[in-house]
DNA sequence: TCCCTCTTCAACCTATCGGTTGACAACGGC
DNA sequence: GCCGTTGTCAACCGATAGGTTGAAGAGGGA
C-alpha cells in the first residue's frame, strides 16, 4: 500500500510519464505510437511504460507483435484518497482555528461592551 | 506549473516526506520535533522539509532560533486537480464505450427480433 | 558575555534514474 | 520460410537523491 503509492507518485513525477498517461486517457495506443512524439528513443519510453507498469497505472495487452497500452485509472484514486485525507484533516484545522478566533472575537465584544 | 507540478509529486514520493506531511496536516512543529520520531539525523529531515518547501507544501516561519514548520495545503489541490482531469477524461472514454456497446447491443436485439 | 540549543551548509558516498547504443526475441506479410 | 517491424533486455554513462559526518551561524538564558 504505501509502496504502492510512491510508486505511483514517483512514476507521475516525470513530464514524459505524465503526458503519456495524458494521452493514455484519451485513447490506448501501441508502445511505438506513444514513442513517436518524444524525440527520445523507443528504448527510453519503453522503460517509462515499465515504470508506469510497475506503479500499477498501466496495463499492456499482447495483441499480436504490438503491445496495446491502456490506462488503469482505479490507481489514481489511490492518490487522490491520500491527498484529500490530509488536505481536508488541515482544512479541518482552518475551520477549528476560526472557531477560536470567532469565539475570541465573541468574548473581546463581550468585555468591551 | 509543470514544474511545479513535478517537484510536488517527486517531493510525495518519499515515504518519510509523505509521514511528515500527515503529521503536519494536524498541528504545526519545529523541525526538531519532526525530526524525533524518525532514526535519520536532524540534518536529513531538514533536508526533507526543504525538498517539500521547494515544491510549495510547506513554509517556515522563523520563530526566534525554533523554524516553525506550517503545511500548505493548497497545493495539494494542484496534484488533485491534475489527477481528476485525466481520472475523469478515462472515465467518460468508458461511459462513451459503454454507450457504444449498448448501442450495438440495442441493434442485435434488433436484428434478432 | 559566554555558552547552549536549534538549524542549516558543505563535502562526501552509494544507489537509483533517465538516457544512450547494440543485440535479440517474437510475430506477420509476402 | 525468410524478412521487416515491434518491443524488450543488457550494459554502460552522467546526474541526482538520500543518507552520513563535521562545522558554522543565529538566538536566548544564566
Amino acid at each position: 500500500m504505501e509502496e504502492r503509492l510512491s510508486k505511483v507518485f514517483a512514476a507521475l513525477a516525470d513530464p514524459t510519464r505524465r503526458d503519456l498517461v495524458a494521452r493514455l486517457a484519451t485513447a490506448d495506443a501501441t508502445v511505438g505510437e506513444l514513442a513517436a512524439p518524444y524525440d527520445v528513443s523507443v528504448q527510453a519510453i519503453s522503460k517509462h511504460l515499465k515504470v508506469l507498469e510497475d506503479a500499477g497505472l498501466v496495463t499492456k495487452a499482447k495483441v499480436a507483435q504490438r503491445r496495446s497500452v491502456h490506462l488503469e485509472a482505479e490507481v489514481l484514486d489511490l492518490m487522490t484518497a491520500w491527498i484529500e485525507r490530509y488536505r481536508q484533516r488541515a482544512e479541518q484545522r482552518y475551520q477549528r482555528l476560526d472557531a477560536v478566533l470567532a469565539r475570541m472575537n465573541e468574548e473581546q465584544e463581550g468585555k468591551a461592551s
